[in-house]
DNA sequence: ATCGTCCCATACGTCAGCGTATCGCGGCGC
DNA sequence: GCGCCGCGATACGCTGACGTATGGGACGAT
């Protein structure tokens, strides 16, 4: 009746890829046991068969997440930096996950969970990208502020992206240009 | 009993500043009527004779923060663009509001109205900035995508201030330095 | 065929928050 | 001093969501 497909029995991953959904269109309050249940065509009974209660299901929401953003820089041996900085672009671009780590973030905001977890990603792709600036041959601390400007940048966009600012295809490709041109060896940040 | 002060009378003005502080440290679902009757020391008798219901005080909240943001790109006139600049990054790193935009940012993901007020803002935003831009002499569709990184960049940057994350003062700091030495009139976009 | 296991439905008690209705109080005008 | 009005308290019903308890059906193993 509802708009679900006619799959008969649910694991946790189906009620997981709903909270994820419904997080992205409701925000964490509507992540809620009854309304999912709703909305799959079965009722709560289901549920607490597979969770132990409502926090079980918001971390492991919130596990995916990271799970598929840390893989997400996986890195394919074999590529050089240029060929990763592209990929960031790319990545960025197809904004498959926008709506998904914007809502995260919105979320983060008002969990010390969840902030905490956001918080460590960020670190992580501050480093990741950081090493990449130094590849390409920046200097230290000029490589470390240009590598936060990424995340940053990145972090933003992917907002914009979930609050349906049409995205121009400019913006992070411009950022990768300048830093492009702009971090080489022998420049230095100051003057 | 509470924490709240022990003002006898209240107005319209002090729910909202009471649901700016909860939406703040607790999502949107945390501007409850009567939670915040609870912290300020009276009841909701008190709300219904100021607001109408719940979604008034909401929207009197949004155009709370839209009415403080517009203002704060008011520009004295007799300042350069280069005055200007700085000025942003200032605004910026005085991150008082940074909390407030952030929190109405998430907000918005779940909201149409929320969203619709945070775009026309960025795009106001936007608009300005490419404004300074053209003063210093950028050319034109190159400005427009400096100007959106400059307003992505800071959506992202109060996103993390926000999660508690210690902003360096050089994130945007760089991005004004990369800028003015990047966008000099003769420099074109491609190669 | 029977049994056990997995998965879901049903029914129930509880609680928080919304909105309404009604009453009470303090101060101000006159 | 009296009435009036701005503001808040109290009490009520209602809804939606949480979590529990218990029962039942489908399906494979033996």
């Amino acid at each position: 009746m509802s708009a679900a497909a006619e799959k008969k029995r649910l694991g946790p991953e189906d009620w997981v890829a709903a909270a994820r959904t419904a997080l992205i269109e409701g925000g964490p309050s509507a992540v809620a046991v009854e309304p999912l249940a709703k909305r799959m065509g079965v009722t709560k009974g289901s549920f607490y068969w597979h969770f132990k209660d409502r926090p079980a299901l918001l971390s492991a929401l919130l596990s995916e997440w990271e799970r598929r953003t840390t893989e997400m820089f996986a890195q394919s041996p074999g590529e050089t930096a240029l060929d990763r900085f592209a990929k960031l672009g790319d990545l960025q671009a197809s904004g498959a996950e926008s709506a998904f780590e914007a809502a995260i973030r919105g979320w983060a905001l008002s969990d010390d969970q969840v902030s905490e977890v956001v918080r460590a990603t960020d670190a992580r792709r501050a480093q990741y990208i950081e090493g990449l600036f130094h590849e390409i041959g920046a200097t230290g601390e000029y490589a470390t502020a240009l590598a936060r400007l990424m995340v940053v940048a990145a972090a933003g966009e992917m907002q914009m992206a979930a609050l349906g600012e049409p995205t121009p295809p400019s913006t992070i490709a411009t950022l990768v240009r300048l830093m492009a041109r702009f971090a080489k060896p022998g420049l230095s940040p100051q003057r």
